[in-house]
DNA sequence: ACCTCATATCAAAAATATTTGATATATGAT
DNA sequence: ATCATATATCAAATATTTTTGATATGAGGT
């Protein structure tokens, strides 16, 4: 019950601060490796992979190591996952506990 | 271009937060008094006034003042003008930038 | 005008998140 | 085995967010 929510304000998390939706964006165009994002973004290495792990965290990212590299790419499946939530979180309920609805 | 990143985020705080998550699940049933919101979450009144402003400024909650009483309700446009913007962010681009994108 | 109640604002404290630099791990090349 | 490179982790510093209690504002009632 308490958890429910810990679960779902991570998933948005990722799209909470300016810089991993800046990511997000330079993702949007395609798989990109770590070493392409630090170029790209006015961040030091340490801070990209501190966003990352959030970011793949909350499901929004899938990463994929090939050899010495990891290469990031938004999870379609995350995503779709996250806009059902979203929708899910912002639309009426249907009344299931009576002492707490439709009481005025 | 900085602050449509800035601008994005504050849309999405609105679910970061599990407190404010839960003010939202209260909400889902129906426009509710902030005196009403206080009897069932575990927050003081400063507190509540904190993430009900978070709320409104996320532009998924409207407020409406009647006499002493302020009464909250999720808005349908805001609502649905986060889950187009968080379908966007995660939806693949057509290439604008040649210069970072196709690349690899 | 004064009082009461509901909400907002403020400022300090506490908690969390982010940044930064140093170090660790893991992979591939020599 | 050693080296170089890419990424992850750690710990400390910094910044931001959240909580809390005190006070301010604003509406309605007396």
């Amino acid at each position: 019950m308490d958890t429910k929510y810990k679960e779902q304000a991570k998933i948005f998390k990722a799209f909470c601060d300016e810089k991993r939706l800046q990511i997000l964006e330079l993702l949007r165009s395609g798989e990109k490796c770590a070493c392409v994002l630090l170029e790209q973004l006015d961040l030091g290495q340490s801070g990209l992979s501190y966003h990352m792990k959030i970011l793949v965290d909350s499901g929004i990212v899938e990463s994929r190591q090939e050899g010495k590299w990891v290469h990031y790419k938004i999870s379609e499946k995350g995503s779709a996952y996250a806009v059902a939530l979203l929708k899910e979180l912002t639309t009426p309920n249907a009344c299931l506990d009576a002492n707490t609805c439709c009481k005025q």
